[in-house]
DNA sequence: GTCTGGCACTCGGACGCGCAGAGTGCCAGG
DNA sequence: CCTGGCACTCTGCGCGTCCGAGTGCCAGAC
């Protein structure tokens, strides 16, 4: 459709844009980039550009900056993720492996992410449901009373109260936590509920209420940790260009603060790779002049849970993916070791 | 030292000029109150108050503004805390009680404060020092491998790995197990120390250097766990604010950002009401320009944390200083019964 | 003594104007 | 299909002007 130098021609202008933050024209571009033709002949090539939706001009007369559908093609098709340095790598390794729990790992991953891409990180805490249950342990706190604390395998610990219907002796307690144990330890989450429902049955009748009400409570602990947490950080790099977005800023940081709508936008994301969603690509009004970077991780093979970026929608897409990337592997590798 | 009439124009000119952000002339102060005296008469007391240092003019020719220091007399001798009305108290208790473990309570006291008071609010967990301990648990996931699992009073749980010295039987752990809740329950974090540290010469020699061990990461837990945690919220008020101080948010979003700098910012605030700290005298240089309003709460008589707003120096004193009183009331409430 | 009205003065912000510069679209010619 | 040239159109900037709000001070009234 488009001929490979208007395909460079949009690259150029993208490329420059995100480095000056200023519309540029068509002189400009055959000064910075040897494209071997002269600024008319760009004139040309960027009307075709403009008439297809890929550049606009803000006003007559000025140059042109990028739509979302330039940026779109740019990243699909004009732009590879930009690698780390073998330096800028041992940094990043070195940096997470000073973590000393879950908590710390996901408060550095924010840091570091936002330092690296000098934009807003967003980090989801690893999933319950794609992990595996590491042991479940039962405290009697009161006859009637019992606390339930969950162990995951990525080192996450909930707890609940529960509220026997009956009082629970400690060996019917003893019994539960072992039968428990055996059936759910190094299972994944999401087997648990049939893993578990016949075992009421094993017990004498008047412990059996008791023992439906502690598994109803861990299979609810199981489905509402799904409303998963997740940390944000770097929020002051969105002043870096509040010079131009004054008014955009206020739905921003509003967005970034309702965790319902991050969580959907990095759950939107389905692809493995790294995935790109452009200004109005995101669902959200307030994110309409963002563009959000964002991939899975996980400690195996397996993605078990997100994280990303959330910046102008110019901004250098291949060293932002080449970052989110990069902080995703070691994150993994860090989550499997420990 | 100032005669009354002149307070009451300080305090005129702190209540125009939080209400209109704009500084305030001598002509608007006489028709907005009812001083009883002339513009002229307002001026000479305007020069006095500038000549302490109470109010100064941004340009030549232009209104007053307050300064720190009037801001300091004002919330000191002018102003008192203006209390929630009935219905704000009950909208403020429903909207906690719904919380359904501390990290929800949390949450909602951040939101809520923010929403109340529309600036930047911060809350801070419940501390252990003050807390006491509810439950010790200690479970075997492999022969020379523990889990250490601390339940306070306040519900919060934390949980180390701890990798023994030696092998440690199921019996000897749950020799350790009871020994330790017997010893501990119920105490407090600062006793557990010397509570403890007889106990090794209860066991077995071979067994003493993993009960050392366990111990010793006890203790390290109450202490780095002091390290306490927050959460903020709220962040997008300060762009209420942005379009005259453009260039302040920057570093006021990387303070907010630094917890330790908002943890020692709480902590500073000795006085067992409502502590405000306006501008200057905050030691962050990035909150110059801002005020800090903050008060202790806590599950009984006690405080065992603290929480708070951050707004730009002009804001309202009486209604954000009654918010935050408000709001600490109730969650302290709130954590009692639970 | 203290308050008041009057008056001259000083700024900052808004408005209008003109200019320069960058960039465009289009056209005719290579 | 590319290129150089040309007329056109904007925006941003600097400058001068004007207006109004607000001040400080002084002489007179209570």
């Amino acid at each position: 459709m488009l001929s490979e130098r208007r395909l460079q021609v949009l690259r150029a202008i993208v490329q420059d844009y995100v480095g000056t933050e200023e519309p540029v024209g068509s002189k400009a571009l055959t000064e910075r980039h040897n494209l071997g033709v002269s600024p008319a002949t760009v004139r040309n090539d960027m009307a075709a550009l403009e008439e297809e939706g890929y550049i606009a001009q803000p006003h007559t007369s000025a140059g042109r900056i990028p739509t979302d559908k330039g940026y779109r093609l740019f990243v699909d098709k004009l732009a590879g993720v930009k690698p780390m340095t073998p330096p800028e790598r041992r940094a990043i390794q070195n940096f997470l492996e000073g973590a000393v729990d879950l908590d710390d790992v996901v408060a550095r991953t924010v840091r570091l992410l936002a330092q690296l891409t000098r934009q807003v990180a967003v980090v989801q805490y690893p999933s319950l449901t794609r992990s595996t249950v590491r042991h479940v342990e039962l405290l009697s706190l009161a006859p009637a009373r019992v606390m339930l604390v969950l162990i995951t395998d990525t080192g996450r610990v909930e707890q609940r109260m529960v509220d026997c219907p009956a009082p629970f002796g400690e060996t019917s307690l003893a019994d539960l936590r072992a039968r428990l144990n055996s059936r759910v330890a190094g299972r994944r989450f999401t087997d648990v509920p049939k893993l578990v429902e016949d075992l009421p049955e094993a017990f004498e009748v008047e412990d059996r209420g008791t023992v439906s009400t502690v598994l109803s409570t861990l299979l609810e602990t199981l489905v509402e940790e799904n409303e998963e947490r997740l940390m944000i950080g770097g929020t002051a790099n969105l002043t870096r260009f509040a010079h131009d977005f004054p008014l955009t800023i206020r739905p921003v940081l509003e967005a970034l603060e309702e965790q319902v709508v991050l969580l959907k936008l990095l759950g939107e994301a389905k692809d493995p790779g790294v995935t790109v969603r452009i200004g109005h690509e995101n669902a959200h009004e307030g994110l309409n002049s963002t563009s959000v970077v964002s991939v899975g991780y996980g400690s195996g093979g397996e993605a078990v849970a997100k994280l990303g970026v959330v910046g102008p929608t110019r901004m250098d897409y291949p060293g932002t993916m080449g970052a989110v990337r990069a902080v995703a592997r070691y994150v993994g590798q860090i989550l499997a070791e420990s």
